[in-house]
RNA sequence: GGCCCGUUCGUCUAGGGGUUAGGACGCAAGAUUUUCAUUCUUGAAACAGGGGUUCGAUUCCCCUACGGGCUACCA
């Protein structure tokens, strides 16, 4: 660790919409690294774009970090003597350093129009505002002194750039990468302050991350070609020391074609990519989240960290626990890595079959409220149903891959079947089977005891009375109790259905097979 | 176009100068489960290409190819 100092990370997204997977896992990564070092986990909005700025977009990405349980120890929600924590807040701090910047020589104003940069990078091949074209274009370099005074004195609207040095080599080296190093001729002079006074991420970044000493820097590797600015930055505005470390992450990619994943490959191909529903307030449009189509946060968790890292043993399953205690970033890969959403089930299946009845009886409760009874207005749930929704999660949760199943699953303990699978049973049917289950509702209905194993035998030992296989009445009453050829075992089910419910299932059942 | 980053089964990856190149998802087959799923067993499936270096390269170096990112007063 750098000699000493309290290891601080931060999350800067921009409240421009939901939250993507690449987007959480870079927080997960931080979140790992500062527990792993007893640090601090800073979350910090770049809301310096007003025209993509999206109201609520921020309380989102605070209720997502929530869900995953990655929740921050610093951040505009929770206080924290670094802030204020938007970056609009701080609005006045990054003038007065590019002010600086100017001041020292190494950055100036300049004042050409979108239009006149248009034109140019239309009509000059290669062209970028560096120092093989800035002496011939409108800023602080090029023109007299006096005329920039003039047109500061006349409100023209001005941005400030950065002034890229000649012919030098701007090196560092990336926790993940190694050493990377760039040619400053080939690096453009970026703007550092636009013309609404806001600064733009290269800027902010940098003061930001020295006013919150931050140690280590984790990004997506979209962020690499303008490290060379960043680096300056630190540099000019005399900080180099206490540069924090980077690190840029490999990109997740589509799992078809290739490209950074995006919210339109999710819609494309039927997956989510963002975290939690998002509902976008300016198109009106909804776009799913992981939480929602029934993924556990343990298991997003999971997958996320697998896409990139890995503690180099054939383990997969990991709680965050584990992965603070493992992680490390020399073990993360530099290559960009494909979303695999049938991965991404399994790990969620996983996780269904580690999550304890409770937990997913209380679930399955909830599914039952929404999906059966949700034009009653108020219902009490009895300890009763809370015990029997236990039991059937313990059922059903090994053939769970989404939360959401729960209810697919389980639905027919609450609901009679409304149809039945009869291709499956009126071939083969007979009066000796029609007799059989009139029989058998006898016996349930004489019998006291109602237990898996009890009904198991007695069945079997009526079967055999009948002179029928067991084999062929098992599907037929599984068939009416459930309404098809699936489910847990049937005496489980029977017995958790309870005597009533089970005689009238037979009951119904036998009529529609015999009509 | 320019710059930067990358490249092991279809996908996520382990490995690293001498290995039958390992695991996982998915796929296929079989066993168990008198349904389905789970579980278990087995199988098919990979070092981008060319040059070096070396006794020996998938591993190290170079080139090429391919892929990706960036190239905004967006982050």
């Amino acid at each position: 660790m750098s000699e000493g100092k309290k290891v601080r990370v931060r999350f800067a997204p921009s409240p421009t919409g939901g939250l993507h997977l690449g987007g959480v896992r870079t927080v997960l990564f931080n979140y790992l690294f500062a527990r792993k070092h007893g640090g601090d986990f800073i979350l910090r909005i770049e809301d310096t774009d007003q025209n993509r700025y999206v109201e609520g977009a921020e309380q989102y990405i605070i209720d997502c970090l929530n869900w995953c349980g990655l929740t921050p120890d610093e951040g505009p929600h929770v206080g924290g003597s670094y802030g204020p924590y938007r970056q609009s807040e701080r609005k006045e701090r990054y003038r007065a350093f590019a002010e600086q910047l100017v001041k020292d020589g190494f950055a100036y104003y300049a004042f050409d129009t979108t239009e006149e940069l248009e034109k140019n990078r239309r009509e000059i091949p290669n062209f970028q505002y560096g120092h093989a074209y800035r002496a011939t274009l409108r800023n602080s370099l090029a023109l007299p002194a006096d005329q920039v005074r003039e047109l500061l004195d006349s409100g023209v609207p001005y941005v400030i750039r950065i002034k890229m040095p000649e012919d030098e080599t701007v090196s560092f080296t990336d926790m993940i990468r190694g050493d990377v190093s760039f040619d400053t001729n080939l690096v453009d002079d970026k703007v550092l302050l636009k013309a609404d006074g806001m600064p733009t991420y290269h800027l902010a970044v940098v003061v930001d991350d020295h006013q919150m000493e931050i140690t280590h820097a984790f990004r997506g590797e979209e962020w690499l070609p303008s490290a060379p600015v960043h680096l300056l930055l630190w540099d000019y505005l005399g900080w180099k020391a206490d540069m924090p470390q980077w690190a840029h992450l490999p990109l997740i990619l589509k799992p078809d074609g290739n490209g950074k994943l995006s919210k339109r490959d999710g819609a494309r191909l039927g997956f989510p990519v963002y975290a939690m529903n998002w509902f976008d307030p300016v198109s009106g449009e909804l776009t799913p989240g992981f939480r929602e189509i029934g993924f556990l946060p343990e298991a997003f968790n999971n997958l996320l960290a697998m896409l990139g890292w890995n503690d180099g043993t054939d383990q997969e399953i990991f709680t965050v626990d584990e992965l603070i205690q493992k992680f490390s970033i020399d073990r993360v890969s530099k290559a960009g890595a494909k979303f695999d959403f049938e991965k991404a089930k399994w790990f969620n299946a996983e996780w269904i079959k580690k999550t304890g009845d409770d937990a997913l009886g209380e679930e399955l409760l909830k599914q039952y409220l929404e999906n059966i009874r949700s034009e009653e207005l108020v219902v009490d749930l009895t300890p009763e149903d809370k015990t029997r929704a236990v039991k059937i999660a313990g059922l059903i949760k090994d053939r769970c891959v989404l939360l959401t199943d729960l209810w697919k699953q389980g639905s027919f303990f609450y609901e009679p079947p409304v149809s039945y699978d009869l291709d499956a049973v009126r071939p083969k049917w007979n009066d000796l089977k029609t007799d059989f289950f009139h029989a058998f509702g006898t016996i349930l209905n004489e019998s006291d005891a109602f237990d898996a194993a009890l009904l198991e035998a007695s069945f079997k030992a009526l079967a055999e009375q009948k002179g029928l296989k067991v084999g062929e009445v098992m599907l037929p009453f599984r068939i009416m109790l459930v309404g098809g050829k699936f489910g847990p075992q049937v005496f489980d089910i029977a017995a958790l259905l309870g005597k009533e419910a089970t005689r009238l299932r037979i009951q119904e059942g036998l009529k529609a097979i015999i009509s």
